[in-house]
DNA sequence: GGTCATGGTATCCGTCGGGTACCAATGGTC
DNA sequence: GACCATTGGTACCCGACGGATACCATGACC
């Protein structure tokens, strides 16, 4: 719908992330960050708990990790699940297009450790 | 592999993005970023002069990109080249590594304008 | 009653991104 | 001679954001 009222030559027919008005530029500004990138790679082995991912993201703050989760929650690549119980236990798990977008963000973080000694 | 001493199977836990003292961490931060992934797709292209560069990033003000550039020419990333002309001509180029970056950041920006659609 | 664990939030602060204005140097123009 | 245009920045200012710490709510457990 959103592709198919588009004139051929109107400037979201060709989405780039060179655009600043297009949505890609937003999604990159989200994608292309450290923490969506580590926490998405920690989601890759499956439900994790805020606990568990804060550990596995050292140095993480709770602050932060929060922001992260709910700022990818809201974009639709990581699903939220809270449990009644006492205490509180919050399940955080990817949904498929989060799974779809960890495939990049693997590449990028298995090139920086496997690179890592070629920088000054 | 510099640390050639890890055995198989034994995470070679030195090299790794997920803890908060390698210097991965510091790398991913640099690469996982909006400017820096848009640069060096830019330089893709072949070298280009500050002028250049700041047309095709829209949106992005000199002083930011600037310090983008300034900071992946520090770690190796970008070659920059001043020539003693009036007015002043600076030339911006991959370097090897730059280029070796490239790939895994283009997948990424790829992906993000393949898969814009499927975000809500 | 006191303590612990969990998943956050409230608050504060320093840093940093980002925008705008401006500059240096010189060749060209009038 | 005076003035302007061009290019690649820098100076300055501001708001937003990252991040650390303190704290909370709740019930199980000692």
């Amino acid at each position: 719908m959103a592709t198919s009222s588009a004139p051929a030559g109107a400037c979201d027919d060709r989405k780039s992330v060179y655009l600043a008005a297009c949505p890609c530029r937003e999604m990159l500004d989200l994608l292309a960050n450290k923490w969506s990138a580590l926490t998405l790679g920690a989601l890759e082995d499956g439900p994790q708990r805020f606990g568990a991912l804060r550990a596995r993201l050292q140095g993480v703050s709770p602050k932060v990790l929060t922001q992260t989760l709910r700022r990818l929650e809201e974009h639709g690549l990581v699903h939220r699940e809270v449990f009644a119980e006492v205490p509180p236990r919050v399940e955080y798990s990817l949904t498929e297009l989060g799974a779809d977008a960890c495939v990049p963000l693997a590449h990028l973080r298995s090139w920086v450790e496997q690179n890592i000694d070629r920088f000054p």
